[in-house]
RNA sequence: GCGGAUGUGGUGAAAUUGGUAUACACGCCAGACUUAGGAUCUGGUGCCGCAAGGUGUGGAGGUUCAAGUCCUCUCAUCCGCACCA
């Protein structure tokens, strides 16, 4: 009876796949589930936190199976990316040869650890054929004007060579490499997802719930919607005149409209365009030039340390007033938010009010708080009182914004305005191990869509990866086509897509059945079956990123016509991060813990348990050796103690009355073991509580030698611990009950009911004593059980009230 | 600065949602079995105290018969965003 768990576990994982055992079925009227774990890259190795989220997605996928549902739990990879090229580069690999490896070795890991994905329905996104249909995507987000091209000011990174989203830019620096970036311009691709701002934001409403706070929140911000009024400042005839009568005006943008009559002076960006205009006609002195490009050419994080500008000898006229205001440029203006210029009301924004103490410009202050005086010494930002405002003086801030955005648009010199940060997605990249995009450049019919018929545009396979400039680019045929439009000679774009792109849509891809993977890359009616996702579960880093884009891209589907729903993912589950001596386990630390080495050693049950046991999945865990090995000693002794149970193929019936105390307690902790479960399992997922409730339930078990009460309670446990410790569940399953028990449990309510029950008695609140009372004692009873049993504590006091809580504890309240 | 969380034994963590604080596990201590134990089993283990008892969920107040849980203030730590006009 010794626990080897090589044995079971490689004896079980063969009958899983033998058996297909984990294929959902084609019956959709069948009650599904569909539990998806965000899929790995194929770094070559699998990591703890990965065994993390596939233990969890796997207990719920399991357990779901047990309930009788059709779950749909899938694993493929997210293949194309750096890494691949990077190992090219590096090692002289090939990228391709380099990813397919380590899919193979990770599906083996897969394997080992017992994970219940469908086989069926693997793929990698580097596989030909869905580049084929995400083509076919891209040419009908192109058209429907969901995709556009444009020459821009871009985030380079001169390490990766290649262009990054402004979501791929941490603190300025590549998300991948740590490389400061550097602003280019280039020709890019986009999509329009700040098109779907509003949508992608007012639909978080939807997810409450479902969703993690802190996820929704993070989107929310990164969306960024602000409302206000947006008008022109028109130049006075002189600057005009300076402008050679190029420009006549330009846009700013206010979320303060009630501060407008404090407006003295106002700020262009660097990089505006008609600050450009005067640096190219050699309108600014060498100076004011000069330092210009010094703006332009510090990092936005060395912009924020300290202000500053220059004036740039122009001026605007106040839309209501009439006054000149004088034209600067700032540094902390910026290009890519708004107009790229503002209006400075230094009395009421501390940012104007800095930049205009540094340069001696006006302060004008207009709004007063109603309870103090107003302070000379810094901006008063809060909202309050307008004066020096003609009309509105008097109002509050708030009524005066919208009576001051009224009179703007009355006027028509301005109007309602919003804005947002979120901007549109930059999906070119400079790289080989991408999906290329699939349009030509034609000279006689301009940018063409290819057909849909020759996709996929494939990869070369013989592209040579230097680390230096576009390989596309380079191979000496790959780009050269025939126009599809005029059949005339032509070029491909070389550019990849983001590899977000894949991601976005791969949950789609999953409800397709292998047997129509050829023709479509998924049917309305199996996604209309399968989708939303039940249990999404994935890391928090990709909160905004990836979680952002495949929201987007399930909207712009429903708006192609591919799906009838809003939002991919119905719940969200972020699981906590793995840590070793309080940090984030990672290779350049040292502190990693290689899975395979721990299955070797213990088995995957171990690693599973231990990783369910350690924490619930949202926070994070720590690692702990000697943990390990308890739940090593753990699972040996539930599988080594299961020699006590009598073979059976139903759940033994027990006559509960005839039972001795032991055997009563030992079916209560059984019992209340299986109804913690089945709330974890549907509702809380903390797994930690699940499995202390079978180990306190064996402890009872422990207590008793009723060889029936051992039997049903292994009919159950192993059934409940199946989804956590699946090869050593089995193997019980099998020898004792022919795996009859692998089903959902009846909870059975004579087991509750006790004889007798101990109720605390507390005096004022204090817990002092405890008495046993029958279940159905009256409270008049209890009440004098409980103050006999406490008389020591009662003696020269006054009794005031008696409070009864049921089967909980009798509290008296006493006085003197 | 704005936003989101989290603070409970030596450690990871429980607490049916206002009702016996510290379940379960790790660690530690003791004992048993052993030639031996880093194996296994049994028992103990919040803190102070010989004990009676006192005290205890970051801190300070409050509501309540009763607060880890609700309210107010406050401190600390972590995470995200950040000159967004």
């Amino acid at each position: 009876m010794d626990y080897n768990f090589k044995n079971i576990e490689k004896k079980w994982q063969e009958f899983w796949a033998k058996n297909d055992s984990f294929e959902p079925s084609e019956d959709f009227n069948k009650e599904k589930k569909y539990i998806l774990s965000m899929f790995p890259f194929p770094s070559g190795r699998l990591h703890m936190g990965h065994v993390r989220n596939y233990s969890i997605s796997d207990a719920l996928a399991r357990y779901y199976r047990q309930q009788n549902f059709n779950v749909l739990h899938p694993i493929g990879f997210d293949s194309f990316g750096m890494p691949a090229e990077n190992a090219a580069i590096k090692n002289n690999a090939d990228p391709k040869e380099w990813t397919y490896d380590n899919i193979d070795y990770m599906k083996g890991e897969f394997k080992s650890l017992g994970f219940s994905f469908s086989k069926k329905r693997e793929f990698a996104t580097s596989d030909e054929l869905y580049t084929k249909f995400e083509q076919g995507f891209i040419i009908d987000m192109y058209e429907k004007g969901l995709m556009y091209s444009q020459k821009g000011l871009l985030n380079w990174c001169p390490n990766d060579q290649t262009v990054l989203a402004n979501e791929q830019v941490i603190d300025g620096c590549c998300w991948r490499c740590d490389t400061p970036i550097v602003k280019k311009d280039m020709n890019q691709y986009y999509f329009k997802i700040s098109e779907y701002g509003d949508e992608l934001l007012s639909s978080l409403k939807n997810l409450e719930g479902g969703w993690p706070k802190q996820v929704l929140t993070m989107q929310e911000n990164w969306i960024g919607k602000s409302n206000g009024l947006a008008f022109h400042l028109f130049f006075d005839s002189a600057s005009k005149g300076r402008l050679n009568n190029t420009f006549d005006s330009f846009d700013v943008f206010t979320t303060r409209p009630d501060t407008i009559y404090g407006v003295t002076y106002t700020a262009l960006a660097p990089e505006h365009k008609i600050v450009t205009y005067m640096i190219e006609n050699k309108m600014l002195s060498d100076e004011v030039a000069s330092k210009i490009q010094m703006m332009k050419n510090t990092s936005s994080i060395d912009r924020q340390k300290e202000k500053s500008g220059v004036p740039l000898g122009i001026s605007v006229i106040h839309p209501l007033t009439k006054k000149e205001i004088p034209v600067w440029v700032a540094n902390f203006v910026l290009m890519d938010y708004g107009s790229g210029a503002v209006m400075a009301v230094p009395a009421h924004d501390e940012r104007d009010f800095e930049f205009a103490k540094k340069y001696d410009l006006d302060i004008k202050s207009v709004i007063k708080p109603y309870d103090k005086e107003l302070s000379k010494d810094s901006a008063f930002t809060e909202a309050g009182e307008l004066f020096n405002s003609e009309g509105f003086d008097g109002q509050n801030s708030q009524e005066s914004q919208a009576n001051i955005i009224k009179y703007f648009e009355d006027k028509k010199i301005g109007q309602k305005t919003t804005n947002y940060k979120l901007k549109d997605w930059g999906v070119s990249r400079q790289r080989y191990w991408g999906a290329p995009i699939p349009f030509v450049h034609c000279d006689s019919c301009g940018l063409v869509m290819e057909k849909k018929e020759n996709l996929p545009i494939a990869l070369p396979a013989d592209a040579e990866i230097t680390g230096e400039g576009n390989p596309l680019e380079r191979h000496p045929t790959w780009k050269y086509c025939k126009c599809p439009k005029c059949g005339g000679d032509a070029t491909r774009e070389t550019d990849t897509m983001d590899t977000f792109v894949e991601s976005s849509w791969y949950f789609l891809r999953f409800c397709a059945s292998e047997a129509n993977w050829e023709d479509e890359a998924f049917s309305k009616e199996q996604i209309a079956y399968w989708m939303g996702v039940d249990q999404y579960i994935g890391g928090i880093e990709h909160a905004i990123l990836h979680l952002l884009y495949a929201r987007f891209f399930t909207k712009v589907f429903r708006d192609l016509g591919y799906l009838d729903f809003d939002e991919p993912f119905d719940r969200l589950l972020t699981q906590g991060m793995v840590l070793k001596d309080g940090a984030k386990m990672s290779k350049s630390k040292g502190n990693t813990v290689d899975p395979d080495a721990i299955i070797e050693k213990y088995g995957a049950d171990t690693a599973r348990l231990f990783i369910l046991f350690a924490a619930p999945p949202t926070q994070e865990l720590e690692w702990n050796d000697s943990a390990v090995e308890g739940a090593y000693r753990f699972i040996k002794r539930f599988y080594e103690r299961s020699a006590n149970v009598i073979k059976t193929k139903t759940i033994p019936k027990i006559e509960h009355s005839t039972l001795s105390k032991e055997e009563k307690f030992a079916r209560l902790k059984v019992y209340e073991a299986l109804v913690r479960a089945n709330d974890v399992y549907n509702e809380k997922y903390t797994f930690n509580t699940l499995i202390a409730g079978v180990m306190e339930a064996m402890n009872a078990l422990n207590l008793q030698s009723n060889r029936a009460v051992w039997s049903e309670a292994y009919w159950i446990f192993s059934s409940i611990m199946e989804p956590i410790i699946p090869h050593v569940c089995y193997e019980i399953s099998s020898e004792y009950f022919g795996l009859l028990n692998l089903s959902a449990q009846v909870v059975i309510d004579e087991v509750f009911e006790q004889d007798t029950l101990m109720l605390a008695v507390s005096i004022n609140g204090k817990r002092r004593t405890e008495i046993e009372v029958s279940t159905d004692a009256k409270e008049e009873e209890i009440i004098s059980l409980a103050k006999e049993a406490a008389s020591k504590w009662l003696e020269g006091v006054v009794i005031v009230k008696e409070i009864v809580v049921p089967k909980k504890l009798v509290n008296i309240v006493v006085k003197g």
